[in-house]
DNA sequence: GCGTTTTCTGTAAGCGCTTTCATCATAGCA
DNA sequence: TGCTATGATGAAAGCGCTTACAGAAAACGC
């Protein structure tokens, strides 16, 4: 096996040509005669020749990568994510660099991720915070945001879930549906948007129903299992009256759920609990858990499609706002209308 | 805003100096003066020059970067899978490029990826077929396996989990503690090997404790929730007789106790049900789920050293196992040793 | 049949960086 | 003082590729 690799000018020399001309069929780039195609291809194929990724950056203008900033947090909704990007990034040729954000980094200064190995940056993360943001943008290096708005209203792009919609509406069934008025939230992380939005949904339920918002009933859910079930079993030992929870994302409700399991609390005979996302458990969980839809891997493609046409020099539209839909399970109250059982318990 | 970036001799030019001294304080590969040092790190800020990844890559050897291949479907436990690998590849100063197999393609014959792009490649994808496999190893490419082993006994690094003794402690566990006799299993996807051997460790412990094995009692499972569950379904519909269910995987258990579940059967009183993996949702599932912990992470973060040091030329070790565990939960009829519940329900 | 396109192909100039190699002070040592 | 290690720096040669630019051959128009 030969150890190095063949370049251009192997492929050349084998096949009796310039490098230019290798470079133009590889490329496509200008025409060329038939038989000279031919010629190549056949050199190439027996060199068994890959062009070199950096040396063609080098050369070219663009590097043929896009890359994705992700928290170091492993959330299930992260999977939908990536795969919508990467198959979005795939079709259109180009590769995916993946940087997940170091959990002691305060910024990611560190990593000279960005600018120069990418040609764009799709990011996830409330990490970088703004001004790493911001200087990203000045640098010129084409940005789409992820479930955030840009620092400052700078004019960069970004996607969003109608997060508040969506809340409202599903707070609004476990109220006038099921007659639930002490309904509970669990915060994101500090600073998420998509918290943020939800928890404005959820407090627009409460004034358009008359429930007067009580502070006590919002604790932290961190969108995150663990977190969210701690925080429910603090409310329990502290005796907290509470007939509902709205999680504020699915992960979050699994914990809860487990919680309220935990202590002999009936879901959702006496507490129901309410999701986000739609997350792939959801419809498994016991009971099967009401929660809003978020297409999070259409979001995720759109946003890479955003990047890739403002790269190509297009306008990028400014925002990317995609539809929620309340999905009716079981964890709200509401019967099981799905096929009938084999047995009775 | 510049649009052009700085390059290294425009640094040099304003420090004074010439591109090889900046060169040199950047990488600290000479010695140089402090004043000139001082100067050449001025200049750096003030212009905000950040060095080209693909000229370096070009100039020197390596491209930095390491290649991720994964299939597409997205379960749980990749999560953990690319957090061990990202933080390896990161404390070592590499990339990840993370390409997720396409689901048309057959081979990833159409991607260029490997060989030339990464200095490495990390495969876990049963997609990327034996020849492509042997393609890559013959091309030179450093490469490690994820969870299976080498086409053709090829001398090429794999990371396994012992997965036989997990799962024959863990069946072991349901036939001589719960005296189950019917354990069904659901097997992996096709020509998965830890499906493979997580079936030898079952048939091991049904034999040890003088069952027969019954063909029946195998079906698919996919590691996939919605694919098991559709299998237990139709062996409840088939009146199929059984006291357990050793999933395959988490993910499969989930899909088991959601069918379960819906047909009336209480778990682990009618049906005991057991994972694979120990994923973070399985202690939070309705009952908690009795399953056997792989460290994920731990693997993977292992794989990745062993690729990396392949790559600069050490001899990794041709096979890594990591060692598994049983975590004993509540869906195999054990009961919860945790705190106590706070109401009787 | 001669100027003019049109096709095809080669030459060569970089892209931004690393890295010998050579240079030139200094400093060390006899 | 003379001669060699030593430290600090610059000049320049590429890394493998893309891409003007230009030349040569073939096709076209009148």
């Amino acid at each position: 096996m030969a150890k190095r690799r063949a370049t251009i000018s192997d492929v050349a020399k084998l096949a009796g040509v310039s490098i230019a001309t290798v470079s133009r069929v590889v490329n496509g780039t200008a025409p060329v005669a038939e038989e000279t195609v031919r010629r190549v291809r056949d050199a190439i194929t027996t060199l068994g020749y890959t062009p070199h990724a950096a040396a063609r950056k080098l050369a070219g203008r663009e590097t043929g990568t896009l890359g994705v900033l992700l928290p170091e947090v492993a959330a299930e909704f992260f999977f939908p994510l990536v795969r919508g990007i990467a198959e979005e990034v795939r079709n259109a040729g180009y590769d995916l660099l993946i940087h997940v954000a170091s959990s002691g980094q305060e910024s990611s200064l560190s990593t000279p991720l960005g600018e120069h190995n990418t040609d764009g940056l799709l990011i996830f993360t409330g990490r970088l915070n703004d001004e790493e943001i911001t200087r990203l943008y000045n640098s010129g290096c084409p940005l789409v945001l992820l479930y955030r708005s840009p620092p400052d209203n700078l004019p960069i792009p970004y996607v969003m879930f109608e997060n508040k919609k969506g809340a409202r509406d599903l707070i609004d069934h476990v109220i006038t549906v099921h007659g639930r008025r002490r309904i509970a939230f669990l915060r994101g992380p500090e600073g998420n948007e998509d918290s943020e939005w939800r928890e404005r949904g959820y407090r627009e339920a409460l004034e358009k129903n008359g429930i007067p918002f009580d502070a006590d009933l919002v604790g932290m859910g961190g969108f995150d299992a663990d977190i969210a079930r701690e925080t429910v079993e603090s409310w329990l030992i502290d005796g907290l009256d509470f007939d509902a929870i709205f999680a504020g994302d699915d992960e979050a409700a699994m914990g809860v759920m487990a919680a309220l399991r935990h202590a002999g609390k009936k879901v959702p005979d006496d507490v129901a609990v309410m999701g986000f996302d739609d997350i792939n458990s959801a419809k498994l969980m016991a009971p099967p858990l009401t929660t809003v839809r978020a297409p999070i891997e259409a979001a995720a493609a759109g946003a890479a499609q955003a990047l890739l046409a403002q790269i190509n020099g297009k306008e990028p539209p400014h925002q990317l706002r995609y539809p929620t839909q309340v999905i009716i399970r079981q964890s709200c109250g509401c019967p099981d209308t799905s096929s009938p059982k084999m047995t009775a318990s």
